[in-house]
DNA sequence: CACAGAAATGACAGCGCTATCTCGGCAAGT
DNA sequence: ACTTGCCGAGATAGCGCTGTCATTTCTGTG
């Protein structure tokens, strides 16, 4: 019974609803589905309504793996990020999504916060989902790496720094200029000695030596220097404090990588009982939600990262559309806030 | 000239590179080429090798959706979290992420963060993409949102929370035994008075309830209590401990929703001089990688969160690849850590 | 009332890949 | 020598959707 079954049921269809479902049952046809679904507003009223009807009633969930492979839009977008285990990137990634999630596209995250992932695998690996376009962080990427981008033929938006010649769109801040007006800003208070707690990420490293450059421009000698392993933490932040502390550095002010660690340097000059400011200043960067709110409220560098999820958002929906964009390098600026801790 | 062109080129094929172009160019039908990606075991070495070969001079990149719509497996899983900017959730998302891209698959994020957008119109989105796999937060969903999760016919994994009847599987921990086990260690401690500050989360209010409940059995009804929006945050937690201090709360204890607001709480105990624990002490929820290290160390409820998303990683895994489970509902249980802060 | 033009719908052919079946070739078993 | 079975590779037919015509139906105009 039933001979031709082996042929027809190669997929086992399952209990899935297609499309030709609906449409079968709507008595339309498979297209005029499709229609009702991404241009409702090209078919007849009384059409769609009656399709609505028939796609609430059988629960059908279109298919975006068809209709991406078919009109060879994915409406993926995918993001490179160091680690979503950060409110640094997550922050960003959090608008970015939102903005991207009211034209329709969702974002896939890949986390290169793995050193034992290179960072073209992971593009590898997102590419093959062909999104339409892709967020990196930052602007240093190998040659292959670039390659597979290049060959993606997708809009790009690199982030959080900034270069002259961005592989498609860059949004970002200059870390050496923050480097400058962080030293300007400790010149002006006349702090004795300067430290710095650091990971050896590049953008902070670069942060750093443009403000020594400044300082010893100025004459200021007396630095001391800690440098702490990559995801920023406020463990971290107490061990580099007690690390330039032993080293001899007394009083003057430390400027952090991250707010995140400057929170342990708080700490852990309050667990020695120094007061902030009077004795040591200190100095984060970001300017995360509880930067503000720390005791004694974090000074800081501000860094508005929801808005560069916004501008990668808006850049790639324009070059998705097709739209003019008015800038391939957008600088979101930065600007210190003062507060109780200097 | 090139009369048929309109025809061919009907989707114009851009310059991407198809398995197609692969096989051709080593002289292979496209099959083997998919078994050189997908099964190179059964694939001679010989051609292999010439297979690979091709792949990395024309830097070919498998198109997922097509592998995804054949196969009817896109390698995806879906993961539904409240907010990805909140490190509860993002600790237990890196693990759960790593498990599951060592096995080949990749995590989907969906926010439900946003209180405009339904569990359910999220649910709809994700399954969209086809996962093979979905992580919920939470064990409660709503009718319409268990039938989409149902249809959808795929394994579930809920999280956070514990239920006798899960969708699926479920991994989490039970929060009425921790509200009765903080009970219990503040009774053992003789706190006078016990403030809550509290997110109006339905599980933060199930750990109070159970809480004071034990509390009220012991005869503690000097009880202090304030609810604070939703994402907690460093600034909130500030705020309820002035609230509850202006009340008239001036010893004993708080319990807080989670260790960041705890973190607040510290700092506005710290901004008015009163002594930690002598005075009034803190019990944070969560025991986030910065709780040991703040000024001083915060007691709180150690809950591994990275252990979740193992867990859930696993027991996802186990039920696409068809292999027994052991058990439908996973206990990771918790642990009341006691640092300086009580 | 005929007819251009718009509006609504449909037929058809793929998008790029994989499940399934098929087949030739070769070593081992009888 | 002949069968058996396995290994490696290929042919074929979709997966569920949408782009591109083609067709039908409905206006309004002179």
């Amino acid at each position: 019974m039933n001979k031709n079954k082996s042929t027809t049921d190669r997929h086992r269809s399952g209990s899935t609803i297609t499309l030709d479902n609906v449409a079968k049952i709507a008595g339309v046809s498979a297209i005029t589905v499709s229609r009702a679904i991404n241009t409702p507003g090209i078919v007849a009223p009384e059409t769609l309504k009656k399709i609505r009807k028939v796609i609430d009633k059988t629960g059908y969930v279109p298919n975006l793996l068809a209709g991406g492979l078919a009109s060879r839009s994915s409406k993926l977008i995918a993001a490179i990020v160091p680690s979503i285990a950060n409110l640094v990137y997550s922050s960003t990634i959090r608008l970015f999504s939102k903005s991207l999630s009211n034209a329709g596209y969702q974002v896939i995250l890949g986390d290169s916060g793995y050193p034992e992932v290179l960072e073209e695998e992971l593009v590898r690996t997102v590419l093959s989902r062909r999104p339409d376009g892709i967020f990196l962080t930052g602007v240093d990427h190998s040659p292959l790496c670039r390659n597979l981008l290049f060959a993606a033929n997708i809009p790009i938006v690199e982030t959080s720094d900034l270069t002259p010649s961005p592989l498609d769109i860059v949004v970002g801040f200059n870390h050496m200029d923050v480097g400058h007006a962080v030293a300007k800003f400790i010149l002006s208070k006349k702090y004795n000695k300067v430290g710095f707690v650091t990971t050896n990420d590049a953008r902070a490293l670069l942060r750093q030596r443009a403000t020594l450059e400044i300082l010893s421009q100025h004459g200021v000698s007396d630095i001391y220097s800690t440098t702490v392993p990559a995801p920023t933490s406020l463990e971290y932040g107490r061990i580099g404090a007690k690390q330039i502390l032993e080293e001899g550095f007394d009083s003057g002010v430390i400027f952090c990588t991250s707010d995140t660690l400057a929170q342990g340097v708080l700490a852990e000059i309050q667990s020695r009982n120094l007061p902030i400011p009077d004795k040591i200043a200190v100095i984060g960067f970001g300017d995360q939600v509880f930067a503000a709110h720390t005791y004694p409220a974090l000074t800081t560098v501000r860094i508005d990262r929801g808005r560069i999820g916004q501008e990668a958002a808006d850049a790639l929906l324009a070059r998705i559309q097709n739209r003019p964009i008015k800038n391939k390098i957008i600088d979101i600026g930065f600007s210190i806030i003062e507060r109780e801790s200097t």
